[in-house]
DNA sequence: CACCTCCTATTGATCGTTAAAGTAAACGAT
DNA sequence: ATCGTTTACTTTAACGATCAATAGGAGGTG
């Protein structure tokens, strides 16, 4: 009953069917003000005894230019992103955004250089704005979509664009400060990155190889810690496992660090785990500290430096959704939550 | 330098440029094989010379009437969504299919009644297919898409299209003879549900008030607890202190139940929260069963029934993309999984 | 009664792309 | 020389909606 399911019902059908114009019946759900009560009561009720379930997206999106949609771009595979609590909470705050301006979030997934299917994925998108996540901003795909008009927003700060970030060498001191105040002086620093075969790669010290945002918490770290001994290390992109395989690598040298930092907290519960199979008490035995304050992060006692993530998707969001909101280049505050994980260096 | 950032950049531009067809441009991206290597090859040239960056996704999507894109419909606010690791878990699995096919993943709220303006929201999405979530399939909103030629898939069986699902009055059947076995006769089920003020309701016990799936669940319960004595309550939507505030109700009752099951591992988390609050070590003091196995249960020692989420979320998305998949109906196994959280009933 | 304004609904053009059908030349087989 | 086939591209005609400009009628004013 109701529904011509062979052909496609238009506005056009409609309009035929009540004898007014098509522009009438756009009018009746896009601007009901420009029409009487009555008409449009009586388009939306012949509307849906034919079936006609308002006006297509497509069609919509090619003349007006708008599609109410917000792109959120993650650098990898978006299932890994669900596998990442940051992200998680992230798009939380991003979506409950998106959704209060009534548009919705469509999940993308940065190409890497050379994979040109991905990429058309990306330019293809219809999308008003889009928000990057773990994705460099300056990655070249959204030049191209800035050119094409789509509002870039960076949740890490970049040259160009608007963005909402933290100061990461900022939280990286915080971490120092507490580290060098309990003695320690041996510390490896875990961080996400490409690994050879045998699962753990040993980066250069100043964080030169790795994200940037790894890389200023590096520099923050060693800027409290000046005559501290550091190692980088890493061992895939998956957070949990990677934390891991790293720290295990770590735990497992003749000189064992008496602190270990993960970049972020998933990582953390890597190293967690890391230092408990090997009967190794965080806070007594060995010093775990990550970045973010993730929800777990409370859970398991983990220090941690935190940083208000769903504010910083909502804002994102704001931002994505509203050219108009003043403040385009945010950074947010943060803190250092001492939890159970660190404490002083042991001696040995 | 390129991009001409005034005006708009067409393949018709691109064509005056070269000389050629329209049509060919297209070709260059959609159907490499109809054109010459060389002619393509220059025609890429081109358009990275003047800022052109491939097929507008409106314009696509109206001639064609593929969008690449697979909606994901949750009946809440989408910010709910990511606040349960169960949701988050099938998501994963969801998009890695959907990434597969090359389509991306639209977040969708699915309109509670009365709610127009999020309707348009869901009927003007662009989308070749939706997966619905912890929202009836047989949704207004569904039925209105399905008429429009969208691929509807849920994560719940129903009597019409096509879903994934498991068989939640088995998973309730062995939650019932868990508990049976080790002697309880005093429950109370936590559902997630509207509540009054006060913060907890009551519900009726044979789970006719609750959403299907915890009604199935419920029936298999009783079922194998025949002689058991019921009471199911809800306390909010956000699981974790919906789970808290109901367990709470129940615990401080001077009649306290034996055992408490709730509908969701999310809600069981913060079930024993409460527990532990009233310094009751679960599995001794109180017995405390969840459904669906989320990563924190093995993290808590909750004893559960598991079933497989992301495959859960996988197969979804293989049925929305793929139309020529064969088995369009699907139920998963189950299994109990037993933990600390269950034990003998405490004689009282 | 003529004049002006407000409100509603209409007309015609256009958004950027692709499907379908058509043309022209080149090639191999008969 | 004829025919069918293939290759490489062009022409034509939508796809479904919205925008900008405009016409017609109701109502108020001088």
């Amino acid at each position: 009953m109701g529904g011509d399911t062979g052909s496609a019902v238009t506005m056009k059908t409609l309009a035929e069917r009540l004898g007014v114009s098509v522009t009438t019946i756009s009018n009746a759900y896009s601007k009901p003000d420009r029409l009487s009560a009555d008409l449009r009561e009586q388009i939306l009720a012949e509307a849906k005894a034919i079936g006609y379930c308002g006006p297509s997206a497509a069609g919509r999106a090619l003349r007006s230019g708008r599609t109410d949609v917000c792109g959120f771009l993650f650098g990898g595979q978006i299932a890994e992103a669900f596998a990442d609590p940051y992200t998680v909470a992230f798009l939380a705050g991003l979506s409950e955004t998106v959704e209060r301006f009534g548009a919705s979030v469509l999940l993308l997934r940065a190409p890497a250089d050379g994979e040109e299917s991905e990429a058309q994925l990306l330019q293809r998108a219809a999308i008003d704005a889009i928000v990057t996540c773990s994705a460099s901003s300056d990655h070249p795909g959204t030049e191209v979509l800035a050119a094409r008009g789509v509002r870039v927003v960076g949740a890490q700060d970049s040259e160009s664009g608007d963005w909402v970030t933290i100061n990461d060498t900022k939280a990286g001191r915080l971490v120092g400060k507490h580290l060098a105040r309990l003695g320690h002086r041996r510390i490896v620093v875990v961080v996400p990155g490409d690994t050879p075969d045998d699962g753990v790669a040993e980066l250069p010290a100043d964080g030169s190889a790795c994200s940037r945002f790894a890389a200023e918490r590096i520099r923050g770290l060693r800027e409290k810690l000046p005559d501290a001994s550091f190692t980088v290390v890493s061992a895939g992109w998956r957070p949990k496992q990677a934390g891991r395989l790293a720290a295990a690598h770590a735990l497992d040298q003749q000189d064992r660090p008496t602190a270990i930092v993960a970049i972020s907290d998933a990582l953390a519960l890597g190293v967690l785990d890391a230092a408990r199979e090997r009967g190794l008490v965080p806070g007594r035995d060995i010093s775990i500290v990550g970045f973010d304050d993730i929800p777990d992060a409370g859970f398991v006692g983990l220090t941690t430096v935190r940083q208000p993530i769903t504010d910083k998707g909502r804002l994102a969001g704001r931002l994505a959704m509203d050219p108009d909101y003043p403040q385009r280049r945010i950074t947010l505050p943060i803190e250092l939550v001492v939890r159970s994980s660190t404490g002083p260096a042991p001696r040995m």
